[in-house]
Parts: C-alpha cells; sequence; structure tokens
DNA sequence: TTATTAGTTCATACATTTGTGAACTAATAA
DNA sequence: TTATTAGTTCACAAATGTATGAACTAATAA
C-alpha cells in the first residue's frame, strides 16, 4: 500500500501529542510563545527532559523554535495544533461524563 | 498541582492516534461503522494485532464496539477525533510543505 | 579573561508499547 | 453433537520511548 507510508507520518506527528508534559506546554503556549525557562518555570521537572521533549515536538513540526540572544522561545507552529488538542480533550470530557453516568446507574 | 491528573488523561487519549494502524482505522470508520473482519481485509496483517489496537482504542473511548451475533462492530465514539485527526493530518501537510519549499531553495 | 546564564546533548537505565503465534470463547451451521 | 466462523486473550520477545544527571556549547556580564 501507498498510503502506509502516510499512515506512519500522519501518526508520527499525533505521537507528538502523546505525553502529559506535551500535552501542558501545547496548553501553555495557545497564549502565545514563551522561552525555554519559562516553561520550565511552571512544568516543573528536569530541565534536561523538557529539553528533549520541546525538540521532539519542533522535529515532529507542532512547535517553532526562535533564538534571541541567550533566550530559546518556542510557539505552536499553528492553531491546528491547539484545536486538535482541544477536540481531543473535549473527547476525554465525554468519556468522563459517560462514566459518571453509568456511574450513577450502579 | 491538580492539572497533572488531566494532562495524563488527555495525553493517555491523545496516544489512541499514535499508531499507523490506529490512524488507518480511524480514516476507514469515517465512513461509518465496520465488523473486524472488513477492517481487518483493508489493513492486513495478524488478527491478534488488529483486535488489541481496536480494544485500547475503545477502551480509550475513541471507538465504540457493538456486537451483533458473530460479527463485532466499530465506529467513531464521536465525530470530533476524526476532525483532530484531520487537522493533525493538516499539520503534516504543512509540514511536508515547508520541506518542499527548503529543498526547492538548496 | 573568567564567570554566569540558558539551554542542549549524551549515555544509560528503566518503563511502556508493539508484534507474534498459540490457545481460548461464543455464536451459528451441519 | 461436532465443526466452523469471528474474534479475543495470553505470554513473551523485540522495539520504542522516557527520565536522569553529567558534560557540553553559546551568549552575555563582570
Amino acid at each position: 500500500m501507498i498510503n502506509k507510508q502516510i499512515f506512519e507520518l500522519h501518526a508520527d506527528v499525533c505521537k507528538a501529542l502523546g505525553h502529559p508534559l506535551r500535552i501542558e506546554v501545547i496548553d501553555l503556549l495557545q497564549n502565545g510563545e514563551l522561552c525555554f525557562s519559562d516553561i520550565l518555570e511552571v512544568t516543573g521537572g528536569l530541565k534536561s527532559n523538557l529539553s528533549q521533549h520541546l525538540t521532539v515536538m519542533t522535529n515532529k513540526g507542532i512547535l517553532k523554535a526562535r533564538r534571541e540572544g541567550q533566550c530559546n522561545y518556542f510557539s505552536l507552529s499553528s492553531d491546528k495544533v491547539a484545536k486538535a488538542c482541544r477536540l481531543m480533550r473535549e473527547v476525554l470530557v465525554d468519556n468522563l461524563k459517560k462514566q459518571q453516568i453509568i456511574l450513577k446507574k450502579i
């Protein structure tokens, strides 16, 4: 299949959403760009770990990086990422609501 | 942080998109429900493997399963999943276009 | 020049996901 | 009852992803 290659690339971009720290970063950057240390201050954890996650997200094209002097600023590559992320959050919320309804029946 | 739990749940739902076979299944189901063997016929591979992927997607609430006699029918839990998936595909396509432009400059 | 800030890269250990084939279950047909 | 169809579950090996701390680089300040 010729399409299998597309599915691999597509899944690869989607993988960039599949980690709690990366979701947190996407959430943070919805209000505009932030530099590395600002992101680190909010998320906590090791800087090496954050740096690696940001690198992955940038390589997969969901973040843009812009260096200015000592600082490295990160932003979402497009609003499509934020939109997709919000839709998946809605899917989560809908699931949790359904589970609540099931819970009440028991 | 109280939010960290949300990020974990959110990432967990997003993880369900991060595999080529699962992307292919989401693509397939955009036209409506299909039973297991119909999906297998299109995607190929081992039935045990497909079954496990479908189970994960169902558990994470992005697919619904409906048993009818011998057959197990699968469908997208909501159009939000399909929409998010299409947005991420657009992100991929935009990236590939940008790479093309860079390539031409070289 | 030396020190500091801001972040990246690397090696490695650890954890999670994935693929595989065999064994299993549940529904229907012979 | 026995066989077949349709799919699930299981155990385990292989591959991938993640966290950690130490070493590194590049830009600015003293």
